[in-house]
DNA sequence: TAAATGTATAGACTATACTCTATAGTTGTG
DNA sequence: CACAACTATAGAGTATAGTCTATACATTTA
């Protein structure tokens, strides 16, 4: 598909699906056999990688981060064993940012309680 | 106390506590009977107000959301009504955030999953 | 009391993640 | 075939959240 429907149906505008392609995240590539133009031809399984991305970001992780994962996982010629390795480490720092957003829930539930016995 | 020790006790540089005060996230005031300098001090208080911060932004939100929340609450002459509704909302964001989280840990695991059975 | 350390202010600089503009060429439609 | 809509590239501009430097005083301490 070209870029226009990449963009349509993962909701990322063109701009910011360049500027992820600048930072090698994801990758179109030119039809060979069409010499009349440059446009980029974007593969299917990119849905699932960009809505990934998203997901990722607002988890936490920054794109640096992100773009060493996917680099990785699917370019970096890993072993299975480092790739279960890779995951378990994800897995645990996902975790973590789970663990400080319920800390901070407490606090506000907290909060919330004091406000209700008319403490504050 | 000054600001020195308000950094040391936060773990958080001066440099950025005295952004965060521009931004009037926190507030130190200048003691009027001394004359000689205009060196401020910060209340006992900010060291919770600071901690908070650090949890928030951790959780995800911005400053900008972080400086309207403590208006709100500490400035903001609220009803205790104003009050509940507020720490409501705020509990709901942490929520989704944690379920946003929890999507990109299933992920993860399916992707662990998939290699440890040698399908990637 | 000289030197080291601490404080205040203003402004420059950096990194991250976009977002927009300009320019140039390509394709599809009435 | 005119022209609107789409694509590519490069580079400028923006917002957020710091981080650092320079300058000028103030305070502490050996």
């Amino acid at each position: 598909m070209l870029i226009n429907e990449l963009s349509k149906r993962t909701g990322v505008t063109i701009h910011t699906l360049r500027f992820y392609e600048n930072l090698g995240l994801i990758k179109g590539k030119t039809d060979e056999e069409v010499k009349s133009n440059k446009y980029k031809q974007y593969d299917e399984s990119l849905i699932e990688t960009i809505n990934w991305i998203i997901a990722s970001k607002k988890a936490g992780f920054t794109l640096a981060e992100i773009n060493i994962l996917i680099q990785d996982w699917f370019n970096g010629n890993l072993t299975l064993f480092e790739k279960i390795e890779i995951a378990k480490k994800k897995i645990k720092e996902v975790d973590l940012k789970i663990k400080e957003l319920k800390e901070v829930k407490r606090f506000l539930l907290q909060a919330k309680k004091d406000v209700e016995k008319g403490l504050c």
